[in-house]
DNA sequence: CGCATTTTTGATATAGGTCAAGAGGCGTGG
DNA sequence: CCACGCCTCTTGACCTATATCAAAAATGCG
């Protein structure tokens, strides 16, 4: 089993939330000079490489974390031990709110690209959110979000067909206007969609065969949004 | 379309949210003396019926819902306007969250059982939740439930085999300690599912004809939990 | 360069979708 | 009270999409 970062091993980038370059998207995007002098603790900032855990499921929620940048899956076991991941994470999301309520993270968090994330002790937020309103309603916010992508992840990514399935999942792993996108392996994939490993291959080729997407560099695709929203909604 | 229900001709069923019966697992259950002050616009309760909605996707988010008793299911609808069921509210859930956020409705929430309801304007909860620390816990504590609820669904409803799913949502629907339960119609267990009605239909005679379900009145079901959770996990 | 892992591809089996028709319930109106 | 029409549920026949099992090809890593 991944180890999931710990305080000790971590490196201490003590962040300065004052200058933050992502702030006004961030949590603490509503933060006055006031707030900060209640940080008292640092608010670390780490880079986590893929294959680690941010936290597993079952311990001890007591850390919230800002996604800075890379990309996260939360992942859910089965009881026959089959992984389904429920939601991926990205800059500006925000993940382990559980730890607002004292109980144990839901998820094993676990790092698919390079990431970068703020660790927020629950202590430190707790404290804040109760004077300060903005961040208050941020934290709201981020819960609705969540569970707005949770709704999604039924409707888009849960059905269908294999290959409306996978359509969506690419139109929503575009990055950029130039419709640039970067893939992850094919198991994630099936367990993001709930389709075997095989046919996300199969589905992913058949794609790449008739152009809707083409890989410039290994694994660096451009996306043919448009056909690939005509799949996603079976108008082939 | 069905109308949502509006404050005019609902039944201005005034609520005593002192004396309510189910309080002490219910939103307000850590309401004090003092906070019942602020409650001026009367909560109302209504009574409502298969069919009717909550509210609608789309329509300003002004209020929020305590489910006293019945069911009632959270319906989105795709592209090409085949729906999908992404939650199940039954007694003690609150819905219509959003309300907090000042948006709109994220979904259409329609009746399925004979349903009691309070109707919380938002702005009490709003100012309530601002002085009371117990009732925005509450809040938190609720939005979490209505998360896990999700990847649950993702999981458990809408991961594996027909009959696995049809098994896990049976699972769900009982009860009480005699295994009674009472099912819906085909086709929301086929929106639940991402199924089609035909096969949630076939899945069900079938576990009828083995034994696992045995009908004993009109829609009046005694389930074998034990046998179907073989069948969840896919042990047979 | 060689081993391990992941991806692709193939062959086959099967679950579940699709289309269609019959059966049972239920309300309405004659 | 019965007959008719409307709905939902069930069942059947068929066919396609996807799972499964297996092996080859490609990729990455030490």
């Amino acid at each position: 089993m991944i180890k999931s970062v710990s305080q000790e091993d971590a490196w201490k980038g003590e962040a300065n939330c004052k200058i933050c370059s992502i702030r006004d998207t961030v949590l603490f995007a509503g933060l006055e000079e006031k707030d900060f002098e209640h940080i008292h603790k640092p608010i670390e900032q780490l880079p986590l490489q893929p294959g680690d855990a941010l936290y597993h499921a079952g311990s001890k929620a007591d850390r919230l974390f800002t996604i800075r940048s890379g990309l996260v899956k939360l992942v859910q076991y089965l009881p026959d031990g089959t992984q389904r991941i429920v939601r991926l994470l990205r800059a500006t999301d925000v993940t382990g709110m559980e730890a607002l309520l004292g109980g144990e993270y839901q998820h094993d968090a676990i790092i698919m690209q390079t990431t970068e994330v703020c660790v927020l002790p629950i202590d430190v937020v707790q404290r804040l959110s109760k004077e300060n309103v903005k961040l208050h309603h941020e934290l709201m916010k981020r819960w609705q979000r969540a569970l707005s992508d949770a709704d999604l992840w039924i409707t888009q990514l849960s059905t269908g067909s294999a290959k409306q399935r996978v359509a969506r999942l690419l139109i929503k792993l575009v990055c950029d206007e130039d419709n640039h996108c970067e893939l992850f392996n094919r198991e994630d994939m099936g367990a993001i969609l709930g389709i075997t490993t095989e046919t996300a291959s199969r589905t992913v080729a058949e794609f790449k065969r008739k152009g809707l997407l083409r890989e410039m560099r290994p694994n660096q695709y451009v996306a043919d949004t448009d056909k690939l929203q005509e799949v996603a909604e079976d108008l082939v």
